[in-house]
DNA sequence: ACATTACATGCCCATATCGGAATATGTCAA
DNA sequence: TTGACATATTCCGATATGGGCATGTAATGT
């Protein structure tokens, strides 16, 4: 087997730097796909198959009118990966817990005596 | 060129489903190797790959003991992906907020008439 | 009808991937 | 030293990717 399919997964769609860079443009307004291609600066054919891989996952959505096509983001299908990355949060607010913690302590200590060798702490 | 490395970013190494549950397993306590393998049902050779292309791009941190070495994963190294994530927060809460509106008057309609064609609305 | 505009798709190629199996490295124990 | 255990790395093959370029298709204008 390869890698998974781009199209099999929002995570796989938006692992592509440019992939993310047309959700982020698209996600105020809709935009027809020549637009892209200037704001961006990648060629037009590159543009249409990320469009397609993000169409495929439901990232964007398009509209049509006349022979343009008009894409923007479909927001709701980026919550996933924000409620997986969410997931960790906690945990690295204890990391920046215990950071801080220290810090403090070492403040403290830092206008008694200037130590060289903090306490044992984990990690 | 081929697609980005999956050690280019944490974006391309959450790409791979287990290595997300790899993640997952890791965040509350580290782990050796093998308690991987058994908890996951993985190949010992795959779950060391995967370890390491977690590692390459700071997802997780290794303490060695001995013969074994203990994983855990580093949350801050998915902050990144939550704050992209983040962004596009206000603009599905939009998008519900339309939906919800709609329903609203849809309701308050329905208590008087019954209409079959609502009014012109956007998306 | 014909040219032009706006996108989409197809083809080729170099590359990186993941799985599987084998093997290498490193540590402890007898 | 020899052997068992824990983990890492390597080689292989199949596959999907993304860039570049050409071509296809649909809608508009003249």
């Amino acid at each position: 087997m390869a890698r998974a399919a781009t199209t099999s997964d929002a995570f796989n769609a938006i692992a592509e730097p440019r992939r993310r860079a047309i959700l982020t443009l698209l996600v105020a307004r809709e935009r027809p796909v020549n637009e892209i291609v200037s704001e961006l600066k990648l060629d037009q054919p590159s543009v249409s198959k990320h469009l397609r891989v993000l169409r495929d996952v439901g990232l964007v959505r398009v509209r049509c009118d006349g022979r343009q096509k008009f894409y923007r983001t479909q927001a709701e299908a980026i919550r996933p990966l924000h409620e997986w990355a969410a997931t960790f949060e906690r945990y690295w607010s204890h990391q920046l817990n215990r950071v801080k913690e220290r810090a403090e302590r070492a403040a403290a200590q830092e206008s008694k005596s200037t130590p060289h060798t903090g306490g044992k702490d984990d990690d």
